[in-house]
RNA sequence: GCUCCUAUAGUCAAGCGGUUAAGACAUCGCCCUUUCACGGCGGUAACACGGGUUCGACUCCCGUUGGGAGUACCA
C-alpha cells in the first residue's frame, strides 16, 4: 500500500429513477472520504442494464447530488482524465481484459446453453439444488474450444476460481473475512452478447479509473472474494473496501420504495430540509468522535472517519430526523426563517395584511416541519367558533366573569393605540396590568382566547393581536365581550 | 438448504479485559412562562441466551436464538 497515493472514490449508481436514502448515504460517505483525504470524488453512471433504464433517472442523480452539495470532481457531464464516465460507453474494453484472463489461465470459455444451466439448478426430485455452475467447460482442450469458436457456438467467459484453499480480503469496517475457495462460483465475466457482467465491469472500471477506496452496500460483501481474485489475476492493487450495512424501515424490512419514505425526493416533499436529511443520514450508521450531532457538510468532511461506521443495520427513524430538522430551523436567523416560511403560510392563509415578522417569530420555535404549521395559523383568516369555557383557566385564575371584566378593560386601551405593533401593544397591555394590579395571565389569557378562539396558539395575546391587526383584534374582542355578557 | 455478516435502552449509538456502561432522539417529572412550544434541570430505560478463556468479561473464543445479505448471462 503506497501511503502517498491520492485518494479517489467513486459513487456508481444505476439510473433507476429515484434516489434511495441508503444510496444517498453511500454517496455521502463516499464523498466524505474523498474530501477528508483531499482526494477526488468521481461519479460514474452504471447504465448497462438496458431493461431497467428509466428516462430522466440520470437527472435525478445529478440533481440530488447537487442539491445536497456532493459535488463531483469527475463525471459524465464534466469529464475527466479517465472517461468516459458512463458505463455503457465503456463497453468496448472489457472483452479484451477478459481475454487476457483466458490467456493467463484465470478464465475460460463456456459453451453451456441455458437449458443445461437450468437443469443444474434442480434435483431429480424437483427440489432446488446447489446453485453453482458445475464447471463443465472448465477443462475443454484448446482444440475443443477453437472448434466450437469456429463453429460459431455462443459462449460466455467465466472466471476460473481456485478449487482449494481460502481467500481472505480486508474490509475497513468488517475486518478480515476469509472464505473457502470451493464456495466460489465460476462466475460469468462476459455474457453471450459480449458485454461484461456488473461484477467484471466494476473491477475493471474501478481499476482503470484509479479508484482507491470502494464504498458500497454490504450486499457485495459475499462477492468481494471474487473481486479480490480478479484483481490478483490481473496483478492489480486491491482497493480499500468500505462496506456499509443497509438502512432499514424496521427490524426486518429494508427501506423500500413502497413505503413512500425511501427516497430523498419523498423526504423533501414531506417538508424536510436537505441539510437536515444529509446530517441525519450521516449519523445513521456512523458515529462522530465527540458529542456534537449537528454538522454542516464541511464539518462532516472534517469529522468523518471510517472507523466510526457501524456494522449492523440501522433503522431509519423519522422522529429523530424531525428533531434534527427542528434543530436546523431553530438555527436559522429570524430573517432566514421568515423567508423560508412565508410561502408556506400563504398556502394556508388568505389574508395578506398580517404581520409576517411577528408570525414568523412565534412560529420558528414551534416548527419542526413546515407541513406542521397549518393548524398553528388556522385562526388568522377567521375566528373559529369557540365555547366560553375556554375562558376558564385554573392557573391563570380566570373564568367567564373575570374574562369579561378583563376584556372590557382592554378594549379602550387597545382602541387608543395609534401605531399598532407588538411593542406598542405590549406596552399598553402591561401598562394596564400594572394599573389594575393583576397577574399577567388574568388579563392576557382572555385576550388570547378572544382573539384566537383556541386553547393553544403559537404566541400569546400580544403577538396574536399584532399578527392579525388592529381592526380584526378589536372586532374579536368585542365579539368576546358580547359572548360573555 | 448452503455461505458470509451482524447483535449495548423504543431508535441511532459510545465503549476495544477492570467504567457509577457516554451522548442524542423519544418518553416522564420539575423550573421558566400570558397558552403551547423553545430553553434549563432531573428521572425511567440496555450489554439476546448458554458455554468456555481469564484473577476479572459488554469487550476474546465456541454454540443457540434473532436480524441482514449472497447464492443471476441484474446491478
Amino acid at each position: 500500500m503506497s501511503e502517498t497515493k491520492r485518494v479517489r472514490t467513486r459513487f456508481a449508481p444505476s439510473p433507476t429513477g429515484y434516489m434511495h436514502i441508503g444510496n444517498l448515504r453511500t454517496a455521502l460517505y463516499t464523498y466524505l472520504i474523498a474530501r477528508k483525504n483531499g482526494g477526488d470524488f468521481i461519479l460514474r453512471i452504471e447504465d448497462t442494464d438496458q431493461e431497467r433504464y428509466v428516462e430522466g433517472a440520470v437527472d435525478v442523480i445529478y440533481n440530488t447530488l447537487k442539491m445536497t452539495g456532493l459535488n463531483w470532481d469527475e463525471g459524465p457531464d464534466i469529464g475527466g482524465p479517465v472517461g468516459p464516465y458512463v458505463q455503457s460507453e465503456r463497453m468496448g474494453m472489457f472483452k479484451e481484459y477478459a481475454l487476457k484472463l483466458v490467456e493467463s489461465g484465470h478464465a475460460y470459455y463456456c459453451f453451456c446453453d441455458k437449458e443445461r444451466l437450468d437443469s443444474l439448478k434442480k434435483n431429480e426430485d424437483g427440489t432446488t439444488a446447489i446453485a453453482m455452475y458445475d464447471r463443465h467447460c472448465r477443462n475443454l482442450s484448446k482444440e475443443e474450444v477453437q472448434a466450437k469458436l469456429d463453429a460459431g457456438v455462443p459462449y460466455v467467459i467465466r472466471q476460473k476460481m481456485p478449487l482449494e484453499g481460502t481467500t481472505t480480503f480486508h474490509d475497513e469496517v468488517y475486518g478480515d473475512i476469509t472464505v473457502e475457495n470451493a464456495e466460489l462460483d465460476d462466475q460469468i465475466l462476459i455474457k453471450t452478447d459480449g458485454m461484461p457482467t456488473y461484477n467484471f465491469a466494476n473491477v475493471v472500471d474501478d481499476h482503470t479509473m484509479g479508484i482507491t477506496h470502494v464504498v458500497r452496500g454490504n450486499e457485495y460483501l459475499s462477492s468481494a472474494p471474487k473481486y479480490n481474485l480478479l484483481y490478483q489475476a490481473f496483478g492489480w492493487e486491491v482497493p480499500t473496501y468500505i462496506h456499509c450495512s443497509p438502512v432499514m424501515k424496521d427490524q426486518t424490512s429494508k427501506l423500500s420504495k413502497r413505503n413512500g419514505d425511501a427516497s430523498f425526493e419523498d423526504l423533501l416533499a414531506k417538508g424536510y430540509l436537505t441539510e437536515a436529511v444529509v446530517n441525519y443520514i450521516a449519523l445513521l450508521g456512523w458515529a462522530p468522535k465527540g458529542e456534537q450531532e449537528i454538522f454542516t457538510l464541511e464539518e462532516l468532511a472534517q469529522e468523518f472517519d471510517i472507523s466510526g461506521i457501524s456494522k449492523s443495520p440501522a433503522i431509519f427513524d423519522p422522529v429523530k430526523l424531525k428533531a434534527i430538522n427542528a434543530a436546523y430551523i431553530r438555527k436559522m436567523t429570524p430573517e432566514e426563517f421568515k423567508e423560508y416560511i412565508v410561502p408556506h403560510i400563504q398556502k394556508y392563509v388568505k389574508r395578506q395584511d398580517i404581520d409576517y415578522t411577528v408570525l414568523a417569530s412565534v412560529l420558528q420555535p414551534r416548527t419542526e416541519l413546515f407541513t406542521d404549521i397549518e393548524e398553528l395559523i388556522d385562526y388568522i383568516d377567521e375566528l373559529p367558533e369557540y365555547d366560553n369555557a375556554l375562558y376558564c383557566h385554573k392557573k391563570m385564575k380566570t373564568n367567564e366573569e373575570t374574562s369579561l371584566e378583563a376584556l372590557k378593560a382592554v378594549l379602550p386601551v387597545l382602541e387608543g393605540i395609534e401605531n399598532w405593533n407588538a411593542e406598542t401593544i405590549h406596552e399598553a397591555l402591561f401598562g394596564l396590568i400594572a394599573e389594575l394590579g393583576v397577574k399577567n395571565g388574568w388579563l392576557l389569557w382572555p385576550v388570547r382566547t378572544a382573539v384566537s378562539g383556541k386553547p393553544v396558539t403559537a404566541g400569546g395575546g400580544v403577538e396574536l393581536c399584532a399578527i392579525i391587526g388592529k381592526e380584526e383584534s378589536l372586532a374579536r374582542i368585542r365579539k368576546g365581550i358580547e359572548k360573555l355578557s
